[in-house]
DNA sequence: TGCAATCATGGAACCGGTTGCTGACAGACG
DNA sequence: CGTCTGTCAGCAACCGGTTCCATGATTGCA
């Protein structure tokens, strides 16, 4: 392996002007610039980057921490990321965190403090007790995606509006048994279900349906929303809709509802939220949410605020637009 | 930021012997020992991992490249030495790689060169032309899950074993007339599908069935499974049972038989390759493999290699258990 | 023509660790 | 008691770049 000083003998010049003329700071001849750079092509010279980043005190590093990167929303999200760093030549480092887990405890102390990395993007993240600290700790900038609420530069659609979006959506073919299906558990996406659980109730109340307002708890997976479901629909319980709190759930009650025998939309209407991959498959109506867009946004707001720290980016909440399907109709009148 | 040598002050020592007792490296006095890790432990002191690579030349990083990430199998495979690598210190830096994306290109040249790992994973990369030789070029230490059959160190299942024991299992509830629905697009599984495909025919024709031989192509997703399904359970070429590429193939198939009101199955088997998380939802039949498991053990064999390169650790192909659930019956005697 | 400002370059320090070499010291042994 | 061996610690070189500073060469302007 050559080194700068290798180049810097073949070209004649010293190690700095070598390095200048590299990277182009700092004053260089267009003669020796172009004898360095035929030198360095020649020799295949690489820089090492950890030479470079104990120099400079920069890595050209992106950290990216999720709680699981086998779920539809995160894996579209790293996608996102990965695809803006790779252009614009970033390595990206994953950590995986899931939530109570002690793997994740060592991820916050251990590893964030060897900063391995310019910045951080959390995806999915909401810190508990000392975490917070511990990402403060780090001292590199950080930029979350659908992260708790509280927390600066996050990106993510406005859940709450998108999941009353959704309620009215319904409440406009005329439904007014509709029940609210996920969420519940202690799970990861907490504040996200809180969210939307609450957009779901204030579209209710707003219709005064306030005394019909039915949450049905579910894991927030295809088969957890298939379960549930299949609870849901067979008992007296049974609404004319389900909202449910992401696609993978609101599959799972469509292929729920196939299996009882209850047609969809005829008798039953199901909505999501997300636009999953699945959602054109199974007809459903949906909010569609770009998650390969915010992971994209995400990498750009940070990296924009490496290049420029004191005038931090304003983060817009992202779009999430209705996509009618046909997984929803007007309720039948004989429901009522 | 306190460096070693502030630790080795406050310890009253120099930079070199607090440097061996913090790595344990050389000799060094009990009492000397206790006081290093005091004055390190009070000052929050953690190495720069620049520095530390630099010096020796190890970075305690491993690179993952991948074709996407946003694919059950690859998900699964990437916990599994995420979890892997966490446990034994390790950071994971993830790479990107589309077959034939300008990315792609980039990342085999430009990313690789700098070497910013001790070794690489490579998942579903089948390297084509130069890549080959790019990779030889990196210079590290390569493991494989389900690469291309001719690389070295290939962790995986026997796919043409897997798929011949699924097409035995068929075979022996009677089926005759049984296709094979999945790859024959240019695409990513391209090397796996072919072995699977392989099995089928093989045991087709230890069956004594070569003329039924039926391959349906299809994309290798569970949108482009139901839709080829929906093809060929349309027309005359209906067979009794299938063979699916892997499971979300086959659960578009159960779904797309759902839809044509054919029972499964009863009026027609299915068979996957994979136990998709999906799959127990579906009581789909299926042949087991592990991609976690998949994944942690390729990062234990890498990681062994780093320790001892000079004795390379055999790889042992995989079980594929076969798991039967409800969607193969035998084949109803009025069909044949 | 003289002087200041600018440009091009080299030398050397530095980023923060690791490690080879050397010497001091202690215990073992003849 | 002298020498040999092994342990422990410090000095300094080194990993491979960047960057500050000094110097000499040019150029611009009065």
């Amino acid at each position: 392996m050559s080194g700068i000083a290798d180049v810097a003998l073949r070209a004649g010049v010293s190690k700095s002007t070598a390095s200048r003329a590299l990277s182009g700071a700092g004053h260089t001849s267009e003669r020796t610039r172009t004898r360095v750079l035929a030198a360095a092509s020649e020799l295949g010279y690489v820089p090492s980057t950890n030479a470079v980043s104990l120099a400079t005190g920069r890595t050209r590093n992106i950290g990216v921490v999720m709680p699981r990167v086998n779920r539809w929303f995160f894996a579209e999200v790293l996608e996102g990321i990965q695809a803006t760093l790779l252009a614009r030549g970033y390595d990206l480092t994953l950590y995986d965190a899931k939530p109570g887990s002690p793997e994740r405890a060592r991820v916050f102390t251990e590893f964030f403090a060897r900063k391995r990395f310019d910045g951080l993007i959390a995806v999915g993240i909401e810190p508990v007790d000392d975490e917070i600290g511990q990402l403060q700790a780090v001292g590199r900038p950080i930029v979350s995606v659908v992260g708790a609420q509280d927390q600066p530069g996050v990106v993510g659609i406005d859940d709450v509006r998108a999941s009353r979006r959704a309620t009215e959506h319904l409440l406009g073919l005329g439904h007014r048994k509709i029940a609210f299906l996920g969420a519940g558990d202690a799970e990861v996406w907490a504040n996200v279900d809180r969210l939307r659980l609450e957009g779901y109730r204030a579209a209710m109340s707003d219709a005064g349906l306030s005394a019909s307002i039915l949450h049905v708890p579910s894991p927030v997976t295809l088969p957890g929303g298939y379960a549930a479901a299949v609870d849901l629909l067979s008992d007296d319980r049974r609404p004319t809709a389900i909202l449910a709190v992401c696609d993978e759930v609101a599959i799972g009650a469509i292929i729920a509802a196939r299996r009882l025998g209850i047609a969809v939309p005829a008798s039953l209407s199901v909505v999501g939220i997300d636009d999953h991959e699945f959602a054109e498959m199974f007809a459903l109506t949906t909010l569609r949410q770009e998650p390969q867009e915010q992971g994209a946004l995400a990498a750009r707001v940070l990296l924009e605020t490496l290049q420029h720290p004191d005038n931090p980016t304003l983060i817009e909440p992202m779009p999430a637009r209705l996509i009618v399907r046909n997984s929803t109709a007007s309720v039948d009148p004989s429901q009522l």
